[in-house]
RNA sequence: GGAGAAGUGGCAGAGCGGUUUAAUGCACCGGUCUUGAAAACCGACGUGUCGAGAGGCACCGGGGGUUCGAAUCCCUCCUUCUCCGCCA
């Protein structure tokens, strides 16, 4: 949620930004909040009055009554009788009125940080870097993953389908170990780069959705457990992030860098056809998450760094990589920058987007009034938000299997080997 | 799942219808004293909101109600603790 404050004082640069988000009445929804806004504070100050009258007059009755003046007393009463319901009337418009406020502001997306280019999709997104050497070139009757993982006994799909439905991947034997050891691997750089691991729960309630946003909007998203009003996570990013909520930090506490293993469930009815073939779209899958929460005036140096971070990662794994820079119509809702890391898968021919990185600056942070106390002017300011994928597993073993295979079997990347105890993976 | 108790400022802990704008202690911060530190003393010491400011208002687990007036009474939900049951 955008601070009101920031559509007060920075319009110009907040329309800029929408503009590239292609939001073309952004200037009336601007002004529409900005009114509102107006009438709650005109709203809050009436209503604040008669409450000072109210408090002010219920003390006198008091008085009186202990003074033995009756009559005054009644004549007081009377009055506040009918404050009583002009205070019930102002509390009924100030939260009609912060209602649609609330609702109006939700409906504004974060403003772009200036280096994000304008455009409408993801065609306009712009390399902003090239990872890819030379990219690997298959022999004839190379093959893609789904069909390697039978081969090799990697997972199964239609185990998947008996147990649970489609998009549920069971993985068996060196496919689950393999799963594994890419779960170590990731969680071992993590801790080795200074972030502190944390195993959060799967379910959150509904003020966490709300916190990092998945609620009200991304709704459809989530499986949703109505027995119990919870929500299972669609990413990490929800409760690590919620850990912050309604917390106020001191400034000595930054850089906050927290990680976390676990799976996530996404309910999106994707598309059918090749695009969500195997492991490219699905139902559950694993994912190790990073989060930073960050002085403002340093998120920046530390979206580089994760950058460079996750970057690392896909080289230790021998995986040709880019890294885009999302254009405002394809960067997500509440993110002022994005950087998505796509992996080359070689069988497909396609490129697999393993890992986005994000500056949410303080519009997650204000939904979870996760602020800090400024050392110097002692104010309490809100905090800024980062996360990234770090990374997420499935399209991660996709392009391993598929970039890897040989007449012998699937090359395992040497960062994996101890961990997965072979060097190569083994036809069934 | 059943029975009982309790949720107050960073922590501890009073208050149980109107001198509470929440006592007091500890912690933290600033100062005096000191070569330095400790101790002692003085001061400041929650969050949000409206206001240029003075100051006002709201918040005592969440929500609702009673009352001229609620931290205090009532209802409801949540959480924690104790006991019982079940259980990896």
């Amino acid at each position: 949620m955008l601070e009101i404050t920031t559509l007060r004082n920075e319009k110009p640069r907040v329309l800029e930004g929408l503009a590239k988000r292609n939001i073309t009445d952004a200037d009336q929804k601007v002004a529409a909040v900005i009114s509102l806004d107006d009438d709650r504070k005109r709203l809050q100050t009436e209503l604040d009055d008669m409450l000072a009258e109210r408090n002010t007059l219920s003390k006198q009755i008091g008085d009186l009554f202990k003074q033995g003046k009756a009559d005054e007393a009644k004549t007081a009463r009377e009055r506040v009788g009918t404050i009583k319901d002009e205070v019930a009337k102002l509390e009924d418009q100030l939260r009609d009125t912060k209602a649609s406020l609330e609702e109006q502001l939700l409906d504004l997306p974060n403003v772009p940080h200036t280096s994000v280019p304008a455009g409408a999709g993801e065609d306009d997104n712009e390399v902003y870097q090239a990872h890819e050497g030379d990219l690997p070139v298959l022999g004839e009757g190379a093959k893609p993953h789904w069909e390697l993982a039978d081969e090799y006994d990697i997972f199964s799909l239609e185990l998947g389908v008996k147990l649970t439905g489609a998009g549920f991947p069971v993985f068996r034997g060196q496919g689950a170990r393999l799963q594994r050891a890419l779960i170590t691997f990731f969680l071992n750089e993590a801790h080795k780069a200074g972030y502190e691991e944390f195993v959060p729960p799967l379910l959150v309630n509904e003020d966490s959705a709300r916190g990092t946003g998945q609620l009200p909007d991304k709704e459809g998203q989530m499986y949703h457990v109505t027995k119990d009003e919870l929500y299972l996570i669609p990413t990490a990013e929800v409760p690590l992030t919620n850990i912050f909520r309604d917390e106020i930090l001191a400034e000595t506490d930054f850089p906050v860098k927290i990680t976390g293993f676990t799976p996530c469930f996404r309910r999106e009815a994707g598309s059918y056809g090749a695009h969500v073939r195997g492991l490219n779209r699905v139902h559950q899958f694993d994912k190790v998450e990073i989060v930073r929460v960050a002085h403002p005036d340093k998120s920046y140096d530390d979206l580089m760094e994760m950058v460079d971070y996750v970057g690392g990662l896909l080289d230790a794994l021998g995986l040709p990589f880019r890294i885009l820079r999302l254009c405002g119509g394809d960067t997500g809702f509440v993110s002022a920058l994005t950087f998505d890391f796509e992996v080359w898968s070689a069988a497909q021919q396609r490129w697999l987007e393993v890992s986005s990185v994000s500056n949410f600056e303080t519009y997650q942070a204000n939904r979870l009034k996760l602020r800090y106390r400024d050392a110097e002017t002692g104010k309490t300011r809100l905090a800024h938000t980062l996360n990234g994928s770090a990374l997420a597993l499935p399209r991660i073993i996709a392009a391993l299997l598929e970039n890897n295979q040989t007449e012998e079997g699937i090359r395992v990347p040497e960062v994996l080997q101890g961990l997965l105890g072979q060097a190569m993976l083994v036809r069934k």
